[in-house]
This record gives C-alpha cells, structure tokens and sequence, in this order.
DNA sequence: TACGTGACCACGT
DNA sequence: CACGTGGCCACGT
C-alpha cells in the first residue's frame, strides 16, 4: 500500500477523469486543486505516468497558455493528441487550443463544492 | 549518494 | 510587451 505520494499521482488521474467531455484544464489549476500548486510539474510527471493508464485522457490537460506540451509524449505520435482533441469538439490550431479560456476548466472552480 | 533533467508557473527586468 | 531566471518535487543515470 503505497501511502503519501503514491496518493497524489491517484488523486491527479481522479481529477483528470472528472473533466467533462469537450473541456480542458491546466496542470497549475489541478496542483492548486491538490494544494501543491507549487509543483505543477509534478502533475506533468504524473501525466508521463498515466501514460500506460488509458482511464486517464491526458490529452485533456495542457499548460497555462493552451498549449499542447505534452502532446510528443503520447502513444501513437504527438498529433494523437490534437485528433483527441478535435474528436470532443475542441479546435486546436499551431498545437495550441482555440478558445481555450472558454473552455477552461477549473477543478478548484467547477468542484469546489 | 549526488547531479541533472523535466508534459510548469510566476515574477522581474 | 517579450524574454530570462528561480522555485517546486520526483525520477533516471
């Protein structure tokens, strides 16, 4: 039973798995979500993790400005990740989401209840 | 055991 | 307004 870390990668592949479909969120606002905003790079790596968890679309979170980082990290090339995208509605142009402050979604907003 | 790197973010210049 | 640097924690070599 790993306890401590271990708990934040679950909690992370959790709050990925809530986000609806046709929105996308950032790694900051699910480390905020955590209370480890300090570390948004550790959600980074818990997506390089979720990597063999197909439960968890990682192609759903991306960084501050919309961009698609992470997407030369996914099975199948880095443009699985936009046709992901595309596939729920959301338009993606140059790696970087259109819209995307409109269809942000904020764990720390949307669940804070 | 120690150093470097990394799917980031915020601040300062 | 754009670029550079610092800080954070974990993992690989």
């Amino acid at each position: 039973m790993e306890d401590s870390k271990s708990n934040f990668f679950g909690d992370v592949y959790e709050v990925v798995k809530l986000i609806p479909r046709g929105r996308v969120t950032s790694y900051g606002a699910i480390a905020n979500y955590l209370g480890v905003k300090g570390s948004a790079r550790m959600v980074g790596w818990a997506m390089n993790q979720a990597h063999g968890n197909h439960s968890v679309p990682a192609h759903r979170v991306v960084n501050r400005a919309g961009l698609l980082t992470g997407k030369h990290f996914f099975s199948g090339g880095p443009e699985a990740m936009q046709q992901l995208l595309e596939a729920e509605g959301i338009m993606v142009k140059d790696d970087k989401i259109i819209d995307f402050k409109s269809i942000f979604w904020d764990p720390a907003k949307e669940l804070e209840l």
